[in-house]
DNA sequence: TTATAAATGTTATGTTATAACGTATCCATA
DNA sequence: TATGGATACGTTATAACATAACATTTATAA
């Protein structure tokens, strides 16, 4: 079993011990995320999807179930680019910490890591002293990955 | 002398100084930035200019000034909600850090700082294992300021 | 089997951003 | 002081992104 499969069966497993549904064309949007390797915005998810898989789609579709997919804690959301991609750590059973997205600006790939909680107070703990009490907290830096620097 | 009127004329100091002019246009969006004291949108900055200003004004007009604006490093861009601020540092001379901004989720308020260097060279080089190297860097957090937490 | 909820289809429209081209204004130089 | 080029701004159209509203289908439990 391929590791695309031993995703999508998990997926399954906790859709279902949470009452969801992993339906066939939630599958397949996560198939195409999967597929695509990078972030897509939902537009171009529905391009690659239609191009890849020859599967008819729709925009609004699409907006739901990422929103879905979201929730579910299966992709993250790019607050900048407005683009989703499969959480990196999906596989992983445990609480997920607070993400760092590095994103490579040419190609779109995207590095996730859990960012160090030392640092994350040290944040947290800044922002209440100017006043502020972060919510969601998310971090995406641009970047150039190395396959795409000359 | 208030401290708009400081703001502009340092502004518009600068933009002779470097062959630049602040034209009329471009000095009533700043003042509209300034008068707002938070982030807009360019579609908001126009609503607020003409509710506030009651000058004639349009969208591209706002899209070209706000990015001459940036590009002289007068306003930032904040990248998640496409919205402008004018650079809290705008009348420091000196060259500004990394800027991280805390942004309010309700009233849009903005507090700009300087990224720990230390903390930044943390990143940097956490970025450059992974792979990456970080371009034009800026850290946006969301959060709730204290006037807006009940 | 049928009532209900959940998922998706469909159409329309709202919102944000930019392209393309025309006009006006400023300023240096002949 | 004319003129030609650069810069700024006006105007229209459209691309690109996102959601509202309602209809239809599908799955599931009573």
């Amino acid at each position: 079993m391929n590791e695309f499969n031993t995703i999508i069966d998990f997926v399954e497993k906790h859709c279902k011990a949470r009452g969801k549904k992993l339906t066939p064309k939630r599958k397949l949007v996560l198939q195409t995320l999967l597929h695509a390797n990078k972030a897509l915005s939902a537009y171009e998810l529905l391009d690659y999807c239609q191009t890849h898989f020859k599967q008819p789609m729709q925009v609004m579709t699409i907006y739901r179930i990422l929103e879905f997919l979201e929730q579910e804690h299966f992709v993250h959301k790019l607050k900048v680019s407005n683009q989703y991609v499969v959480c990196s750590h999906i596989l992983c059973e445990d609480e997920h910490g607070t993400p760092q997205f590095l994103i490579c600006e040419k190609c779109n790939k995207i590095n996730e890591q859990i960012i160090d909680p030392q640092m994350m107070t040290g944040l947290q703990s800044n922002a209440q002293q100017e006043g502020f009490t972060v919510v969601n907290p998310q971090i995406e830096i641009n970047g150039i990955c190395d396959q795409c620097v000359e």
